[in-house]
RNA sequence: GGGCGCAUGGCUCAGUUGGUUAGAGUGCUGCCCUCACAUGGCAGAGGUCGAAGGUUCGAGUCCUUCUGCGCCCACCA
């Protein structure tokens, strides 16, 4: 058999790829005989191209599959695509402004198809690149998060959660991000720390008439104020009060008094509240109720009025007055100028906060006021600690159970309304003639035109209707007036339901034709997620949630997480920081298999993996040895080993053979024992030792005098030629085995070469059973007398 | 302000429940293109396992404190 010396990945990769895939051997239909083993995948954006984090959480993903088929279960890998919200929208808005277009001009429905235009485009992209990676997923059963199934679980989720008084509308103060002009969710806007400065605002007192004796000394008097300090001095055009501690006694005497809030001259009283630090800063801080969430509650509390003076865009609004019009920070600057030559400004300190940035596009998120809806997530939150603390999900690493179950301990409702225009329709409805009726009862004093009402979480609202499908009338008034919310979901209200509305809930479970054998019944709960730190929050935590309300179970079993993809100085691999390194450029220059196996070696159980080109020799020289190895067993073994030598015993064989067969159950035992606790750079290691430094460097040496000469006197006795080939094809063959769930392409290749040898007539190493552990041939006095012999 | 992770040969990292001379990849030195493989082979140099203390017959491995990096969370403006 003539064969290169060198493997040639790129010759062989599609041409396997495109056998299983032909062969249906990724799809899985359920089947009572065996157990299932199940992953969804985390969905990849539609609008993303794979990178080193895919590849490694993809990677893992598809050594588990794998490796669980080949040991009889049922392994169903569930593809699919995310629709990303924002980040969707953000890009094709991008695209569009190099056409000199924008999505307002557009419209709604325009734009729309535009974005789905791009989907189709693009949408398949990373899919394709998945599959070059190798991935054995059922792609049968590829789901989209806005497909028709999964946008109807939205809907049905959302219905349910409202009719229980989880969904409700209110007014708070959430993150806003002034670029993409929509609302975000705490987890979308992460905290950075950010070198920021600390402003001293002189707020001058207002005289009172007592206090205005009638003599020249008026000026004096009004000259006295009161100073606060502040990181957004621009907020101060919405002031409506000051507050200090009622137990501080610099102030004590100023309470109630009024200032003149300076710049705009309005007149804001100073009140008292406990919430106030007497040691920051003054110990007096301006309250600016619409745009501080601490503010807000001090503006509830105390009766103030909510000014807000920002347009969603970041700039000015007609409440600041003659600042209308100016960007936030341009208005900041021309404030702190006007404020330092009216003598206003005492003194200006560095400070270092930690500021919320958009995750899609780090604009600096601002803290508004407006009407949005959110999910009460307490009761949601509650069984799915029990979960995690009983031990019905577990997480690899361990550490990351704490990781949860703080963050649902302190768990806030969830903003899920988004002001764009990509994704799931809020399925709300409003009555025009119900709302304002309702308007008349407004208990917020707002000034601006943005807010309505204020509504107690969980009251039902007038005028308001939530339905699946839009109401002909409105059930309260009978008005056909009605219009439909015009908000998207978080990207994320979709992602939580994707363990099952990915297998068809709720059809299924509507379904006459549910029986024992629905995917649903078969598949659910999945068996492990795999996915990176960065997404607990966000989706993992909510997954558990969600599957707990509405199935009623868990939707995993454990969670592996892995570590991030970091460049050598240790950063974040990302495009902007422009320090990636391309999977698919990989692929091409030195096998998937590489760099499956290479990243999977160096990556210890959950942590951070720092990656640059070199460390992809690692897996390229291990594909190439494999390849040579069985190259050189091809050449020597040209005929079917005969059956009788499968019933061979001991006796028959030499201490090298019994070495090195009893060092192969070894790693058997050690490669299967680590996959069962994900331990993947452990079997990696473990087969990598074995294969190389004990078959290739030892055995094969060893053996190469007595295929060179037939029946010959080693120094490890009377050898048989025959006996020998058995075993060089024994070892070589339960190696691809061990291996291919890492190294499917180079395995699948050679595995079809040896497998005439052994009158094997499965159709691929995908379909052979995982190795089992033949106690007989675990030797110890074999092993003690090669270590001796070695040395 | 909380929490977590990491500090081991030049570099990048492994080291399960504490146990004989601490490993790998890469790099380096020397010799080999020997008929599987130079994406290779053989031989070799190189580490008082961040610091200090403690537990123990025995610690890279457990406890305490400290130092230096990194990450996550957090409504002191």
């Amino acid at each position: 058999m003539e064969l290169p010396s060198r493997y040639n990945p790129g010759e062989v990769e599609d041409k396997w790829y495109k056998f299983w895939e032909e062969s249906a051997f990724f799809h899985a239909e359920p089947d009572p005989k065996k157990k299932p083993f199940c992953i969804v995948i985390p969905p990849p954006n539609v609008t993303g191209i794979l990178h080193m984090g895919h590849a490694l959480n993809n990677t893992i993903q598809d050594i588990l599959v794998r490796y669980k088929r080949m040991r009889g279960f049922i392994g169903l890998w569930i593809p699919g695509t995310d629709h990303a919200g924002i980040a969707t929208q953000n890009v094709v808005e991008k695209s569009l402004a190099r056409e000199g277009l924008s999505r307002q001009h557009l419209g709604r429905e325009k734009f729309l198809e535009r974005v789905w235009l791009w989907k189709e485009q693009y949408g398949t992209t990373i899919i394709n690149q998945l599959k070059k990676l190798g991935c054995s997923c059922d792609w049968q059963r590829l789901r989209f998060t806005m497909d028709e199934g999964l946008s109807e679980a939205v809907l049905e989720v959302f219905v349910r959660l409202y009719d229980k008084g989880l969904i409700y509308r209110g007014n708070y103060i959430i993150n806003w991000c002034p670029r993409c002009q929509t609302a975000l969710s705490d987890e979308e806007a992460p905290h950075q720390e950010t070198q920021g400065n600390l402003y001293y605002i002189k707020y001058p007192i207002k005289a009172t008439s007592k206090q205005k004796p009638v003599t020249r000394k008026t000026k004096e008097i009004e000259s006295e104020y009161i100073v606060v300090a502040t990181t957004r001095p621009e907020t101060m055009l919405g002031d409506t009060a000051v507050a200090v501690n009622p137990k501080d006694k610099r102030y004590k005497k100023l309470i109630g008094k009024i200032l003149i809030l300076p710049l705009v001259n309005r007149e804001i009283k100073i009140i008292s509240d406990s919430l106030v630090d007497m040691k920051f800063g003054t110990g007096a801080v301006k309250v600016t109720p619409a745009h501080d969430p601490n503010d807000y509650m001090l503006g509830k509390k105390h009766n103030l009025e909510f000014i807000n003076v920002m347009h969603p865009d970041g700039r000015m609004n007609e409440n600041a007055s003659r600042f209308s019009g100016l960007d936030r920070f341009k208005c900041r600057e021309l404030i702190l100028e006007e404020l330092n030559s009216a003598g206003l400004l005492e003194k200006t300190e560095p400070h270092l906060h930690a500021v919320g940035h958009c995750y899609r596009c780090h604009t600096m998120v601002e803290p508004y006021l407006s009407r949005q809806w959110f999910v009460r997530m307490k009761p949601l939150a509650i069984p799915a600690i029990n979960a995690v603390k009983e031990g019905s999900i577990k997480f690899y690493p361990k550490r990351w159970t704490k990781v949860y179950l703080d963050w649902m301990e302190n768990i806030r409702d969830w903003c899920i309304s988004r002001q764009i225009w990509w994704g799931h329709r809020l399925p709300v409805y409003y009555c025009h003639k119900c709302q304002e009726a309702e308007n008349q009862k407004s208990t917020l004093r707002l000034r601006s035109g943005l807010m309505v009402s204020e509504v107690e979480p969980s009251k039902i609202e007038n005028g308001v209707i939530v339905s699946k499908t839009k109401p002909e009338k409105c059930p309260v008034c009978g008005s056909s007036d009605i219009v439909q919310d015009e908000d998207v979901l978080d990207t994320w209200f979709s992602s939580w339901l994707w363990p099952f509305s990915a297998m068809g809930w709720p059809e299924t479970q509507n379904s006459e034709l549910r029986t024992k054998n629905s995917d649903l019944e078969y598949f659910y709960p999945t068996s492990v997620l795999v996915t990176a730190q960065e997404i607990i929050f966000f989706w993992v935590a909510r997954m558990i949630m969600a599957g707990i309300e509405f199935m009623d179970n868990i939707p995993f079993e454990d969670v592996y997480i892995h570590g991030t993809v970091r460049d050598l100085t240790g950063k974040k691999m990302s495009k902007s920081l422009g320090n990636i390194i391309d999977p698919i450029k990989v692929i091409n220059e030195f096998g998937a298999d590489a760099l499956r196996f290479s990243i999977v070696s160096i990556t210890a159980a959950g942590q951070d993996v720092f990656l640059s080109d070199e460390k992809f020799h690692l897996g390229r020289n291990f594909a190439n040895k494999i390849w040579n190895a069985s190259r050189f067993i091809l050449a020597n073994v040209s005929q079917p080993i005969a059956d009788s030598r499968l019933s061979i015993t001991k006796d028959d064989l030499s201490l090298a053979d019994r070495w090195i067969l009893s060092r192969l159950q070894k790693a058997t035992q050690g490669v299967t024992e680590a996959l069962e606790r994900y331990d993947f750079n452990e079997a990696a290691g473990i087969i990598y030792q074995f294969f190389w430094h004990e078959f290739c460097d030892w055995y094969i040496e060893i053996v190469k005098p007595i295929l060179a000469t037939g029946n010959q006197l080693t120094v490890t006795g009377q050898e048989g030629k025959a006996t020998t080939q058995f075993i060089l094809v024994e070892i070589l063959e339960t190696s691809l085995r061990l291996l291919h769930p890492m190294m499917p392409f180079v395995t699948e290749e050679i595995w079809q070469k040896v497998k005439p040898l052994n009158n094997n007539e499965t159709k691929s190493i995908m379909l052979s059973s995982w190795p089992t552990i033949n106690k007989n041939f675990i030797d110890e006095d074999s092993e003690i007398k090669m270590i001796i012999m070695q040395d």
